[in-house]
DNA sequence: CATTCGTGGCG
DNA sequence: TCGCCAAGAAT
């Protein structure tokens, strides 16, 4: 253990913002812990954040509510989501289900196409079965206990504080994306972020003010999305400019260090555009767990070494879902990056020769006209393969 | 504790 | 074009 263990970290290029050759640096694991503490200055963090935030906060729709409902739907959707990504969602959601009793007894496909497009499915779904939980377990409204609202499928700790203190002012601390990199340029956090989530959550709870938690969670999330930024902060306008270590060391476009990334990986995958003797065209209901769980599909699968696209679209669809199909014309080829790896989607017109579709590697099997395959959640990637059969269907008309 | 989860925007 | 990452949680 006594050996110094040498990480090499990114850091950021100050003149540009892009990144720059990479820079090495070495720290002992333990140094940290002690070292840095926030209780003294807290109170003038507070003070001049808060009085900051009453002047510069963002006017956003979850904050002129305190129905805990209508927080919490907002803090699932802001999850590694952008606002302005959400507005239009957050507000089409209260419509459709405006309490907790209509969201618990809606279906859950009704629930994923108001996710569609959205990203990160776990989350509609987690918010469907905590709606009912909270009618079981709350009596249908969100609970006030930290270890209750923990308790909930999709309500990590983070959420947790973000809903506890914007809804009932409770004092309980956050640390999302933009309270992580305010708290790292605060103290000049000598690793990325990642790596001292110790000590960032230590931060995070000195630093909260404990008289208006809500407020002042709220104000530390603006204060990062607003001036502390990730590409050109703006130091000259933030309140914390005079305890800001790294501003005061001139090391903002350093901080937050990241971590080297390996390249994502890249699949090739054959999917069937699959047309019956009606010309109805056939999808699937991907399992409730992993990738795109619950969402509706395109029938396919993986290319193997060496083979050919109409060979695996056969074979994926053989195994999956027991039918004999003729592969024609490739009818539209997309491409599509998720968070751990991309795809090429290689999308072949089909036609049905034999066998009764079965649920073999899925949860539903349907034949559906164009009009109806709207009402179905398809992930993003399948809205160009969507696209292009309706086009397609126009031509030949 | 590292990996698995979408999608869009930015430099 | 491409990597990075945004109001993270679950496993």
């Amino acid at each position: 253990m006594g050996e110094t263990k040498k990480k090499r970290y990114r850091a950021r290029d100050s003149a540009d913002g892009r990144y720059g050759p990479k820079q090495v640096s070495s720290y002992k694991a333990s140094a940290f812990d002690l070292a840095v503490s926030l209780v003294e200055v807290a109170p003038a963090l507070r003070q001049t954040l808060l009085t900051w935030y009453g002047e510069q906060g963002r006017d956003l729709p979850w904050r002129r509510s305190r129905d805990p409902y209508a927080i919490w739907i907002s803090e699932i959707m802001l999850q590694q989501t952008q606002v302005k990504t959400v507005l239009p969602y957050y507000q089409r959601w209260l419509e459709t289900f405006p309490t907790v009793a209509a969201l618990a007894k809606a279906d859950q496909q009704t629930v994923l196409k108001a996710w569609e497009g959205l990203g990160y499915y776990a989350r509609a779904r987690n918010l469907h079965k905590t709606a009912q939980l909270i009618v079981e377990r709350h009596g249908g409204v969100f609970p006030e206990d930290f270890e209750d609202a923990i308790a909930l499928p999709g309500i990590g700790r983070t959420t947790a504080g973000g809903i506890l203190s914007a809804a009932y002012n409770r004092p309980v601390a956050i640390l999302d994306g933009n309270v992580k990199r305010v708290l790292a340029r605060l103290v000049a956090l000598p690793k990325p972020p990642a790596k001292a989530m110790n000590e960032l959550w230590q931060l995070s709870e000195q630093v909260l003010d404990p008289q208006q938690p809500r407020d002042f969670n709220q104000a530390i999330m603006d204060l990062g999305a607003t001036l502390c930024t990730r590409h050109r902060p703006a130091c000259m306008l933030c309140p914390w400019q005079d305890h800001c270590v790294a501003y005061r060391q001139n090391l903002q476009s350093q901080i937050p260090m990241t971590e080297t990334k390996a390249p994502l990986p890249h699949k090739q995958i054959g999917v069937a555009v699959i047309y019956g003797d009606d010309g109805r065209i056939l999808i699937d209901r991907r399992k409730q767990e992993g990738l795109l769980g619950g969402l509706w599909e395109f029938p396919g699968g993986k290319i193997e070494p060496n083979e050919s696209f109409e060979t695996c679209v056969k074979r994926e669809i053989k195994e999956e879902l027991g039918i004999d199909i003729e592969v024609n014309d490739r009818l539209i080829t997309v491409n599509h990056a998720y968070s751990h790896f991309k795809v090429t989607l290689n999308v072949f017109n089909c036609t049905h020769l034999s066998g009764e579709p079965k649920t073999i590697e899925c949860d539903e099997v349907k034949w559906v006209t164009l009009d109806e395959i709207d009402s179905y959640p398809f992930p993003k990637a399948n809205g160009q393969i969507i696209d292009a059969i309706k086009e397609r269907a126009q031509q030949s008309s």
